[in-house]
DNA sequence: TTTTTAGTTCTTTATTTGCAGAACTAAAAA
DNA sequence: TTTTTAGTTCTGCAAATAAAGAACTAAAAA
């Protein structure tokens, strides 16, 4: 019992301090830890009162915590037949497609900057325009590099 | 002077619109219709009492906004000799390293998930243990990928 | 058919954030 | 030396966010 106790008691103390991590990342309090609790649980699939009493936490604020991951593709569930409750699980496929989108969003800021210099066309401050410039570049060179990475990393997984 | 007008109308809703897109990038509003300002404007540096006017906010919001964005390196000033005021800019080189560091930082993630991994050594499951250390694996991919294409690129500009 | 359960939704409250406005400061100008 | 100026800092206030708790719902179980 003080074996499972101390257990219990490190996770919930990695699971804050994730909890952290995952907020600076940008998601809410209670997502971070709930996304943190889920990644650290043995098994790594809880039902709706499991996470609720782990994190102490008000079924609202599960329910609110769970449905923005799932819309993140962040979580998932499954289900065990003659069991009517969900359990929920990290989607580690959903986390890998989600980065893999991030790293092709290089465009988006690339498209602005492009937009800035073409209202800047007629500036006289050329010496800016050309650090603007620069910064076009490299995000140009960097979605070229990362999009031939992402299709290096998709052979080889498809030839495993 | 309707030229004039028409032009500053079209910056302010520019400035809003790309305020949003900083906003949705994780700043402040204000801050991000600083930098979308001082991207759009011509000249591109403005000294402090120009930008609080344009914007029509509180002298607080815009030191608060500025500093941060120092603070970020994303801003900068430059001087004119005889003139007591800070000309506020777009640090393009400031935001161009920053970038290079953030594509550094997909290392912290992937040590989060080792962490996780590490904490999970003896979990019977290991379907789950193996969808992260794909992750894990991604991300080992990715930033050795794009530390060569950062060293390319600093070759390139270095033979320029 | 009634009851239980697995969640969801609504209402309220506490916390945080973003900003305005006024009071202040330190250096430059007069 | 006094005044002006270029900002900063402090004091609130309003809006947004996060979460609690209670009321509700829809499907399953009894």
């Amino acid at each position: 019992m003080a074996a499972t106790t101390n257990k219990t008691e490190r996770i919930k103390r990695k699971v804050e301090e994730m909890g952290v991590f995952f907020e600076q990342a940008g998601h809410s309090p209670m997502n971070g830890r709930v996304f943190a609790y889920l990644l650290l649980s043995e098994p790594p699939y809880r039902d709706f009162y499991e996470i609720q009493e782990f994190l102490g936490a008000s079924k609202s604020a599960i329910s609110n915590a769970l449905n923005g991951l799932m819309d993140k593709g962040a979580v998932n569930y499954m289900t065990f037949s003659g069991d009517r409750r969900r359990y929920f699980k990290v989607n580690t496929e959903g986390w890998l497609n989600t980065t893999k989108e991030q790293v092709k969003q290089v465009t988006h800021l690339k498209k602005l900057i492009e937009a800035v210099l073409e209202e800047r066309a007629d500036s006289k401050h050329l010496d800016f325009n050309e650090g603007l410039q620069e910064i076009i570049d490299f995000y140009t060179f960097l979605g070229a590099e990362m999009e031939q990475a992402l299709a290096k990393w998709e052979a080889q997984r498809a030839s495993r």
